[in-house]
DNA sequence: CCATAAATTGCGTATATACACCTATTCTTG
DNA sequence: CAAGAATAGGTGTATATACGCAATTTATGG
């Protein structure tokens, strides 16, 4: 019994300190506040500015190819569209193959991509130098390494 | 005009490939699913792990203290406890200080985090295995650099 | 050519996140 | 002690996330 509920005690604080999970979690919330602060005044958020900067790499895409791209749901990525469709940022029409969508920047969409990515340069430049370039570099490799390993 | 397209192009480019914000964001998602399929079968998520171990260490505690350690938004731990209240894991009662909540673990909510322990560590383990122990320690403390970064 | 499998997407449901605003309680001070 | 300030918390609204299931369309094997 004693032995039992140490080890929970323990354990429980290995957790709450070295979770990934968590921690991760806990990066994103605070590191997306920052970046939203930042974004505010253009009205996108930032978790929205990656799939306008995917949707205008790719030009013209399916849901579930974007979804790829992203790393992200493929029903998440339709919710997500909602918004940003109906702020006129992007059109969704039915593709030639009428099972697919086809997702594009509107000229709209590129217009507010040209006030939000100078912005973006803001935020990630508060992050990178509060980090330093080392453990910037450093977090990106790590970031993807966690991805591989998580989805193998 | 052709330079200011060039510039929108790179600049996406990079954004795509080295914003912190979206990658913390993907390895998020991707770690939490990992966590979400081996807890799977105690109906503990990945998110509300941390909760109920933070009541654990806590004993008893207010919807704010629990919100500052757990560096997370009052509002946002104020809705994740209602899940947990409606399984029966942990108790909201008004406490002394009458503006309060006394948050507890029940012991069901102990029982359940006795379970939730080991599939943790199962899940921990696949994680911290496939970094290395070198960049599992690295990515932590970046982590708490990013936090500090972003809230200062 | 048709029956069936495969591919693509949407929707229902539930939880996670956070800002703006509101209420209730306690503290402070004249 | 009463009035304003400070503190603790909840609610409305909007977006983010993802699992399971259903619907539609395309590809494929006999």
């Amino acid at each position: 019994m004693a032995k039992k509920a140490l080890s929970m005690l323990s354990k429980s604080q290995e957790a709450a300190a070295t979770c990934v999970c968590f921690n991760l979690r806990k990066a994103s919330r605070a590191v997306t506040q920052l970046y939203d602060g930042i974004l505010q005044e253009t009205g996108v958020r930032a978790t929205q500015t990656p799939i306008l900067i995917a949707s205008y790499l790719a030009g013209e895409v399916t849901v579930s190819h974007l979804a790829d791209t992203l790393v992200m749901d493929r029903t998440t990525l339709t919710r997500n569209l909602k918004p940003l469709e109906d702020q006129g940022l992007i059109t969704v029409k039915t593709g030639n193959d009428r099972r697919t969508k086809a997702i594009a920047l509107t000229s709209q969409g590129k217009a507010v991509l040209t006030r939000v990515l100078p912005l973006w340069e803001k935020a990630q430049k508060q992050i990178v130098g509060g980090l330093g370039n080392d453990r910037f570099k450093s977090l990106l490799a790590e970031l993807s390494a966690a991805v591989s390993v998580a989805r193998s």
